[in-house]
DNA sequence: AGCAAGTGCTTCGAATTGGAAGCACGATAG
DNA sequence: CTATCGTGCTTCCAATTCGAAGCACTTGCT
């Protein structure tokens, strides 16, 4: 098998690297930043943020995960943290005995608030500070399509207990 | 106080989440599929990788860890255990003492050339199959010069053991 | 030379992570 | 109704991570 070139080219390599460096470097410095005002993990963060975007402040816990792609055991980990500081609730379903409810509480968005001024500021200097109103439009763009990709294509190998709601992927059982 | 609105705007906040869920769901698949291969965790090989980039290659320990973003102590333990696997060489460095030169080994070279086709491939399938050519030289740009300036940006409160090669940064002592 | 500050790396300890395995409830086919 | 498989979470455990503190060598000043 002669098989094809592997190799990228040097601006795919780039935009790799970039992509995994910025992401990086920017991660550090918001974890810096939020464990100097709230005492927060950058996760944390996350779980917070998306319980409070949601109009109900509630979530379940796979979804949580999913959401912060996250591993359920660290999720679980994670939310009785969070329980513990009383951040967040941690309810049993109605609808569905298995399935727990997240809550932020009001506590929770107590400190959402009081992190997220630091928060944006540091995103401003490091982030935005140097893109264009239109270079930040475009970067949404494209990483928003590469994300939304990656978010449905299953990882290469779907395990047993791997599989969201699709129908038609038979192979050789 | 009446503080300047610190929120973010829609299309911010997009770019942001994109960026932070883009690479994190990249870097799963990419850590799993090193794993698979080659039984590297992904620092050991973005730092075969590096160490294989170099003309010489080797690098200084801290110059190791600043080219991936990690901490001085997470290096030295990865460093051993890629010497443990004879992956990598650690030796003293001549003109200083108290430096450590790391050089990635004939085999470190295999097991990285080994891990590649499938590394290119997850890089292809997950974020370049929905990119056009000129999405990712866009891409490249614009996080490049993001990443350039966070690499220069001091961590928002220099703190002693934290100076680089600049002067002119005086403030109040 | 002699001392103090700076730099490079490692050790230590505590907090996180994530995969495997287990437990419990729910849905589907007999 | 009752097996059986599928889904939601947690427990267990081994591997990572990182900051603080410590050790060794260098450089800068006097």
């Amino acid at each position: 098998m002669t098989s094809s070139p592997p190799s990228l080219d040097a601006t795919q390599l780039g935009a790799y690297f970039a992509l995994i460096e910025a992401s990086s470097l920017l991660k550090h410095a918001v974890e810096q930043q939020l464990r100097d005002a709230g005492d927060l993990s950058y996760v944390q963060f996350q779980l917070l943020a998306t319980l409070g975007d949601s109009s109900t402040g509630s979530r379940r816990m796979t979804d949580l995960a999913d959401g912060v792609v996250y591993s359920r055991s660290g999720l679980t980990y994670q939310a009785q943290t969070l329980e513990k500081r009383g951040l967040v609730t941690r309810t049993p379903s109605t609808d569905d005995e298995r399935s727990i409810t997240v809550t932020i509480t009001e506590e929770g968005r107590a400190v959402l608030a009081g992190v997220f001024p630091g928060h944006v500021a540091v995103l401003e200097d490091l982030l935005f500070a140097v893109l264009s109103r239109s270079d930040i439009e475009t970067l949404a763009d494209i990483l928003t399509r590469a994300r939304d990709h990656m978010r449905q294509t299953p990882p290469r190998s779907a395990e047993p207990r791997r599989r969201k709601k699709m129908a038609g992927t038979d192979q050789a059982p």
